[in-house]
DNA sequence: TATTTTGGGCGAAACGTTTCGCTTTCGTAC
DNA sequence: GTACGAAAGCGAAACGTTTCGCCCAAAATA
């Protein structure tokens, strides 16, 4: 029903080669020109994206796999990544892996059949074998935020460790002794976030008890529960440290439901992921911040460079994250 | 360089035909489907869905508009609509519209080049011309949550009018007399919210004074502003309703930065939209809420309808809204 | 045994582009 | 006036499927 470049052939008597080239942004006759616009504009025509997908090979869309669309993180990171990439009129074909290894897996083969350009992978998996297939198809990869061993791709991301070393750091300078976390100990962020939680601790020369470690999920529930437990203790913690957006929501809504706590009066906390929330929660809460937005254009740069056949090393970016000041930290003596 | 069906017939000495029909479910001879499959695992051939939709003129993606990927509305909507589809087998090309008409339009056409087999919009546009081209192109399309005069198309949503004056009326059933409202008036739902809110005072004989009556955008910071602006009125509300999630969340951040204004001793609050934010913030808030994950469902069960060749009136779908209770809201003698 | 029915198989065309390599045209320089 | 080169045009093949209509053999019926 709508019209082919075979009918602006009809139209203007010129071969579909000819028309073809000018619709491409090659040369023709400033008359023949003039016949093509005529005729495209008559007939309404417009480019069928799909049988030229099957003669380039390029779909001009790319796939984005998050391991949970409804984590703060994930919405944020779309956002980002869609503006720029329709701006540079790419599609973005969008799927969620509900944490899911399996369903990851078949995420990735989706896409694949759907042959997009490339993909952006906000992972669940900590092995990079769900990755092959994309691999085997020589369809170009850029991780988001969590890494792996064995994954050969480019990876961007924070200095997870290091970053919430320093972060505990500045509690420590608060003069917090009894400092306790929440994480998750499922994936790669909530590990390694945790190990920077332990180095810094270590080279203090305090102590890490086990009660004071919620090592669990990456759920608000997760959060609640534990911070619930932690307020319970006999020697209670003076700070808390949640290592992402959602087990920092759970733990401040516990706080809240508390009556007989108070941020800070009785208990520090410090997040992480500065999302719309913390805006209308009080206390006004001490963040760790990523950069979401550039690690976002990062991302996109990245592949697309590898999309246009740069087949240099894969990278590993680490891109720097601060702290945003709150009032949910006292300063003790 | 991946298997083709030709290298499938090359190395079964079957027809394409033949392959092509026991790859699409038909019969063929116990013995040639041995081989068949022998050929398809060896050669690990996946069918090439490119070539398969220029000849079927289906591609299985179906487009997802919506005004503002950022709104929680939307970012709970997409994930419903995400994990229905993606059990069937559908793609989900995302787009955003960030509030503009004019993006919306290109929105709209950019799909139709990919030639999704249908759309859901959550519109930003009051005047349905913008739905022209996909009309043309017979490309169905279901609208949510908001609509318009000559929409010729199905819609799912909620009554707004009917769901904002039952809230308001509770408000009045606890004796509330100065009652405020923060809405948006850009687009549909908040002017049949605002309708509604009008309809319950009116009513009751209440009187609706000008400095109640803050119409703005949806956004959270025209909450924030709007709620600053109410308490500084001599002859303060004692009851706001807020008509959507970000406005709720600018309200209630206001409130919660003026220490001498409580909720609810000193200011009833009624919002919009049970988000993940309501379990977190204090007071917890009495809400309106809205079926979101129902109405994916059903935009969806009715999209696919249309897609598989239903041409019956369109349908405008009400689902039904329920009130949440929290304590935000105080009774008055 | 002759005739019909059934069902699997096949060849070829079609879907709407891009692209390769060849031909034609035209202007310019000698 | 001829030769040459650049620019533009063109025909045809290719991309990887599905599908239409026909053929044929085997099974079922008479």
């Amino acid at each position: 029903m709508p019209a082919t470049i075979r009918d602006i052939s009809k139209e203007t008597g010129l071969s579909l080669a000819t028309i073809s080239k000018y619709l491409n942004g090659g040369n023709v006759l400033p008359e023949n020109r003039v016949k093509i616009e005529a005729a495209v504009k008559e007939l309404h025509y417009e480019v069928n994206e799909i049988a030229r997908s099957l003669v380039t090979k390029k779909t001009r869309t790319i796939g984005v796999v998050v391991y949970n669309v409804e984590c703060a993180f994930n919405g944020s990171f779309l956002h980002y990544v869609n503006s720029i990439l329709s701006e540079k009129g790419y599609g973005l074909l969008i799927c969620d892996s509900s944490n899911s290894e399996r369903k990851e897996a078949e995420n990735i083969k989706f896409l694949l059949n759907k042959k997009v350009d490339g993909m952006i992978v906000v992972p669940v998996s900590s092995n990079a074998d769900f990755l092959k297939p994309a691999k085997h198809a020589e369809v170009p990869v850029v991780l988001v935020d969590r890494t792996m061993k064995n994954a050969d791709c480019d990876c961007i991301k924070i200095d997870n460790r290091e970053t919430a070393m320093n972060a505990v750091t500045l509690l420590i300078k608060n003069n917090h002794k009894k400092i306790a976390i929440i994480c998750s100990a499922k994936e790669y962020t909530g590990i390694e976030r945790y190990k920077g939680y332990r180095d810094a601790l270590n080279q203090a020369g305090l102590s890490v008890p086990a009660s004071y470690q919620k090592k669990g999920i990456h759920a608000m529930e997760y959060g609640y529960e534990s911070m619930k437990q932690l307020l319970k203790l006999k020697d209670r913690p003076t700070a808390v440290f949640m290592t992402n957006y959602e087990l920092t929501l759970g733990a401040v809504m516990a706080v809240n439901e508390s009556p007989s706590f108070n941020c800070p009066e009785h208990i520090s906390l410090l997040g992480f992921d500065d999302m719309i929330l913390s805006h209308v929660i009080q206390p006004r809460m001490y963040m760790v911040v990523q950069p979401v937005k550039e690690m976002g254009e990062k991302a996109v740069e990245q592949l697309l460079k590898r999309i246009n056949g740069n087949h240099e090393d894969s990278l590993e970016i680490n891109m720097k994250s601060h702290l945003k000041r709150g009032n949910s930290i006292r300063s003790l003596a």
